[in-house]
RNA sequence: GGCGCGGUAGCCAAGUGGUAAGGCCGAGCUCUGCAAAAGCUCUAUCGGCGGUUCGAUUCCGCCCCGCGCCUCCA
């Protein structure tokens, strides 16, 4: 069974394969923009896509080339540089590591290739440079250049968005205006090349255009173009990148190479936190260490993430944490009951939903489905298969409090006191111990404190 | 204003033209000094109103409500 995937140009499922003779499938997602810790809703968008990359390389194993970029000059990186008074270069790397910490700790396999922008900054003048000579771009008096949207067509084609209604109606479309309206030939245009301010510092390139910075979008056009080719097979990212972002890739790309840019587009929707989308802007975000503070695994984290249809809105609760935390519990048990044992108990379901469309919710259903039904006749293997389509990794660390001294000393009172049978003390110290938010649970050989469950 | 998405049990969440998976929580029972774990059992007619149909939660229309994009953004 193929992997069939929303596509967003044609907005319908698509077979997932490699166009190219080499059988290569060609990847790219839009990584983050290292400037601060990425938040939840920025992960839902990459465990996702580390299904999707997951599921690639079970179906075409040794076949999959996966790039995933870091934006590491714009006008957030550059300014929180400034702010800091540090090098960008430094600013960005502490971001990065930071990045690649929390993705590892989820369970996300690492892309193939994970260009960054300022390492590519000749590979984007040459595209600038292209655009120019083809007359789909131009220099304004300050130094920097604009893609003319109006050279290119099927500018809007993936976001159904003309350029004339864009500028229609709304007070934000006037503010956008005022904001650029002196460099541009047309709101619509976008940025190329940035030239240089003075607010930019040491930050900047010299370009045939003067010196400067590239635009956000030309990174993805450019470092696509030299990692994966003129064509890639399917390009991803978060719903907010379908405009302007991808829109400007795709007219960027296919002037200058005169190719289709991307078989396949795909985007996976926002978490909302109380209802809004969660967003730096609005503050209302929570980051990995967040919720590791509150006491809970990463492992539950994704778990939760994939407990929606990744293109349906997901409101994010610490609720949903808990149930990730008993889910993975009783999966971990399961998979413990399944040692090393052979079966023939069908698992299909869980990955066909998987292939349909990246059915998460559907396969986990599917996989407690057979949880339910007992580990007999399931072979360990193909479970293990399951777990890693799904990323979810059972060895991983349980979430672990520190247990204060007066809660060990209480609970080896209890314990004492219970192998004396003098219950009534011990039932005193385990509602002591309760009330302090800690059960006691326990076992023929000994005992194990947790935090209480709220 | 333009483009788009969603409204399913207490919470989360799949799905289907023929009376609705799964997770969490809760309740009852079994087991057990107690608690926990484990096992068993129980908990919805799918936002509203019309229409199509033998039959709609699933298709169509209208309405109500919520959210996203159009500006940096996963």
């Amino acid at each position: 069974m193929p992997i069939r995937l929303h596509e967003s140009l044609t907005r319908t499922p698509r077979e997932l394969k490699p166009a190219q003779p080499d059988g290569v499938f060609r990847f790219y997602n839009c990584g983050p923009t290292v400037y601060a810790p990425a938040h939840i809703g920025n992960f839902r968008s990459f465990v996702v896509n580390d299904v999707i990359r997951r599921l690639l390389d079970l179906e075409f194993p040794g076949k999959v080339k996966h790039v995933r970029n870091l934006t590491d000059v714009d006008d957030k990186t550059i300014k929180r540089a400034q702010d800091e008074q540090r090098p960008l270069a430094d600013v960005t790397k502490q971001w990065t590591d930071k990045f690649h910490a929390d993705c590892a700790a989820l369970n996300c396999l690492p892309p193939h290739v994970e260009p960054t922008a300022t390492g590519h900054i000749r590979e984007q003048v040459d595209m600038i440079d292209v655009l120019m000579k083809k007359g789909n771009a131009y220099r304004a008096a300050d130094g920097s250049v604009y893609f003319k949207v109006s050279s290119f067509d099927d500018y809007g084609k993936l976001s159904r968005v003309k350029e004339r209604e864009l500028q229609a109606g709304t007070a934000l479309s006037h503010k956008s205006q005022a904001a650029d309206a002196d460099e541009k030939e047309d709101v619509s245009d976008f940025a190329l090349w940035k030239a240089h301010k003075t607010e930019d510092g040491a930050n900047s390139w010299d370009s045939p255009w003067g010196r400067g910075r590239p635009g956000w979008h030309i990174e993805c056009s450019a470092m696509s173009k030299k990692h994966l080719g003129e064509t890639i097979d399917l390009h991803t990212g978060g719903v907010d990148l379908l405009f302007p972002h991808h829109e400007n890739e795709i007219a960027q790309s296919q002037c200058c190479n005169g190719a289709t840019f991307a078989h396949h587009w795909y985007h996976s929707e926002h978490l909302l936190v109380d209802g809004r989308k969660m967003s730096k802007s609005l503050g209302n975000l929570y980051t990995l260490d967040d919720l590791k503070a509150k006491g809970f695994s990463p492992m539950a984290l994704r778990y939760a993430l994939l407990a929606s249809h990744p293109r349906k809105q997901q409101n994010f609760t610490l609720d949903s944490l808990h149930a990730a935390e008993s889910a993975l519990k009783t999966l971990r048990a399961f998979r413990a009951a399944l040692g090393t044992q052979s079966g023939d108990a069908v698992l299909e379901p869980i990955l066909a939903a998987l292939r349909d469309d990246l059915n998460t919710p559907g396969a986990l259903g599917a996989l407690f489905t057979l949880v339910n039904r007992g580990p007999a006749g399931v072979d360990a293997a193909a479970f293990d298969r399951v777990m890693f389509a799904l990323g979810l990794d059972l060895n991983a660390a349980a979430p672990k409090a520190e247990i204060p001294s007066d809660i060990a000393d209480r609970a080896k009172q209890r314990w004492e006191a219970k192998l004396g049978k003098d219950w009534a003390k011990a039932d005193a110290l385990r509602k002591d111990l309760a009330a302090r938010g800690w059960s006691m649970l326990d076992r023929k050989d000994g005992y194990t404190l947790e935090p209480v469950k709220r």
